[in-house]
RNA sequence: GCCAAUGUAGCUCAGCGGUAGAGCAGCCGAUUCGUAAUCGGCAGGUCGUCAGUUCGAAUCUGACCAUUGGCUCCA
């Protein structure tokens, strides 16, 4: 998204467009309310409360009806009108009465958000088509190209996005400069349904969700557990060379603790119901860090043994509206890669910039190299010393300048318990998702009230740092099957080689081949099936192996193996020993391709 | 949770009042092949679940469950 957007022709055809749309639809329902109709990222939308539901034949003849708008050529006119006459004109459109009273009470735009200068109020006008509308547009309906329009779909959307206001039908539409753009869009959304990580994990058999056991619980298949495991593997060698120590902690806790911790005052509705025995309550984890503390809490700590970084894939279990899963993306119970760290206020900056330092790093090696960094600040309702927030704050800031990482600021932003910083990373499609957190808490150290006893013999409540890197692995995992297209670098492919013999008759070299680099570590099969090569290798490309290596008579005379990427590329005949160390570089390189 | 759509074999989908079909995958057999699908046969389904309407329901109605796209929420 270009920074000019909004000055842009395409950010005023598309509002175009939504005018354009609104008159379609309220020349089909004359009853009908219109809402409002901004531009979006790829197009446009309008909101309508409709006397009926609208159905996929009512989008395509609004949308026919939209193209003879277009030819009819109507200028766009602006008109500047007293709070009066507008309430005059949209007398029968109680949703713009509402925007007409948010402008004259000085200034609330359409999202309910004040806004500072004093507003002027403007309408449009378009053929029948009369809106309250700040615009800009462009001057005749003739400037949109008809066949570069395209109505997506209907959706609902509560009036000003509260909840407690009435729902309206939304229709999305995009719209472009030309006919080619609109090609070149819908292009790019089949490919996205291609990377989409719900598909390949199926086509993969990578994981699945089951009715039986519940929506939002996954269940890792064997190829899935195959890339976890790897991952894990990494993250675990990486943390034991960088200070952390590991810990283990049950996923129920006694309601006490989850009182003390706030989350049964905070977080009550994201947690499942209490299990009750021995006239005790207890709560299925929706977080790590009370147990974290409790270790923390279970000797005296000097100020010599901090910093103390705590770390553990610990499985939590979220409660989360049926409406909103998503995937692996969005889940009732995941695994996050969880630390927490406890340190000195001395020590604080400096252990901000490690963490930094270090979540970058494991986000890179997972060839995620587009981070956004976001900075969250206090917001109105906190927990804790202002004078401790801004330091907080100015810390984070200062190492996300020392990491030289652009940044966006999220001004009220943070938690209530602290200020952090969020990573999002985008997939090759440009959606972005938020993986790491790093957490400042002033909250749960005085809730716990844990302390460390510094030089001068007296107790210091330490500064405590929640930290997620690949945030949930369930997510994590989502996020790199789409950035991959399923074509997982060889160090974390499931199979790295298949080995493919042309007739029976070269099984034997194959397992031959196959023994000798499964001796060095590799992950190989051997396609032993009577098809023909060309099946096999159809096979291993929709699997995306990233080697397929032929063996035939050549082959076998000369103990090598022909092979061929992925991506259709030959490599061509090779010494067997040649090819092991080929493909053990690429895994310690963490090659992708 | 809300709005809408969808739910048929392992997968992708057709059938839409007269008791279920294709392709791929699977199994069996034949084939032994040089860089993206060899041929033939067999087997496979309480048509999401539970009610209801009907002489008769995969097909119509309702409730529930799940999924998809949004909204809200979350991060």
């Amino acid at each position: 998204m270009s920074e000019n957007y909004e000055d842009s022709k395409l950010y005023r055809l598309r509002h175009s467009a939504a005018h354009v749309m609104a008159q379609a639809v309220l020349e089909k329902f004359p009853s009908g309310k219109v809402a409002i109709g901004p531009p979006v990222d790829d197009g446009f939308y309008y909101d309508f409360d409709l006397p009926r539901p609208l159905t996929p034949e009512d989008l395509e003849e609004i949308e026919a009806r939209m193209r003879e708008i277009i030819k009819a050529n109507e200028p766009f006119i602006r008109e500047e009108v007293s709070a009066e006459e507008a309430r005059q004109i949209f007398d029968d459109q109680p949703y713009k009465i509402e925007l007409i009273e948010g402008l004259e009470d000085g200034g609330i735009d359409e999202h309910g958000n004040p806004v500072d200068e004093k507003p002027v109020i403007s309408i449009y006008k378009s053929d029948t088509f009369v809106d309250l509308c700040r615009g800009p547009h462009l001057e005749r309906t003739g400037q949109i190209n008809p066949k570069a329009v395209k109505l997506m779909n209907v959706a609902g959307a509560y009036w000003r996005g509260d909840e407690h206001n009435p729902m309206l039908q939304r229709i999305y539409g995009t719209a472009w400069l030309s006919p080619k753009e609109l090609k070149q869009y819908l292009w790019r959304l089949e490919e996205a349904k291609k990377r989409d990580h719900r598909k390949l994990g199926k086509a993969l058999d990578l994981f699945s969700v089951s009715d039986e056991v519940g929506s939002g619980l996954v269940l890792w298949h064997p190829n899935g557990a195959k890339v976890r495991f790897l991952a894990e593997r990494f993250w675990e060698d990486e943390h034991l060379a960088n200070g952390y120590e590991f810990v283990y902690t049950p996923h129920i806790g006694k309601a006490d603790l989850w009182k003390t911790s706030g989350h049964l005052d905070f977080f009550a509705e994201n947690m499942y119901a209490p299990i009750e025995i021995e006239n005790q309550q207890y709560y299925l984890k929706p977080m790590n860090c009370p147990f974290h503390i409790e270790i923390f809490k279970s000797g005296i700590r000097s100020y010599r043994d901090l910093p103390m970084r705590f770390a553990e894939k610990g499985t939590v279990y979220r409660y989360e509206r049926s409406g909103v899963m998503h995937g692996l993306l969005r889940v009732r119970g995941f695994t996050q890669d969880d630390a927490h760290h406890f340190c000195t206020p001395k020590q604080m900056p400096e252990e901000i910039d490690f963490v930094l330092s270090f979540s970058l790093h494991i986000l890179r090696s997972f060839g995620f190299n587009e981070i956004k960094a976001y900075l969250s600040t206090r917001p109105e309702k906190a927990a804790g010393d202002p004078e401790r927030w801004r330091d907080a704050e100015a810390a984070l800031e200062a190492s996300l300048k020392r990491a030289e990482l652009p940044y966006e600021l999220d001004e009220g932003g943070g938690a209530f318990y602290g200020p952090k910083i969020d990573l999002k990373i985008q997939d090759a499609l440009g959606r972005e998702w938020q993986l790491s957190t790093i957490q400042f808490d002033f909250n749960l150290p005085e809730r716990f009230d844990f302390t460390y006893i510094d030089e001068d013999g007296h107790a210091y409540q330490p500064y405590m740092i929640h930290r997620a890197l690949m945030g949930s692995i369930e997510r994590f995992f989502g996020i790199l099957i789409e950035h991959y297209g399923g074509a997982f670098p060889v160090w974390l492919s499931p199979v790295q080689a298949v080995i493919i013999p042309i007739a029976d008759r070269h099984v034997a070299f194959a397992r031959e081949v196959s023994k000798v680099l499964k001796d060095a570590g590799l992950r190989v099969s051997v396609d032993e099936r009577s098809d023909r090569m060309n099946a096999k290798i159809r096979d291993a490309e929709q699997q995306k192996v990233p080697y397929m290596l032929v063996v035939g008579d050549r082959e076998m005379e000369n103990n090598q193996v022909d092979i061929r990427r992925r991506s259709g590329e030959r490599l061509g005949a090779m010494l067997v020993d040649d090819f092991k160390a080929l493909a053990l570089k690429d895994v310690a390189e963490k090659v992708e391709g």
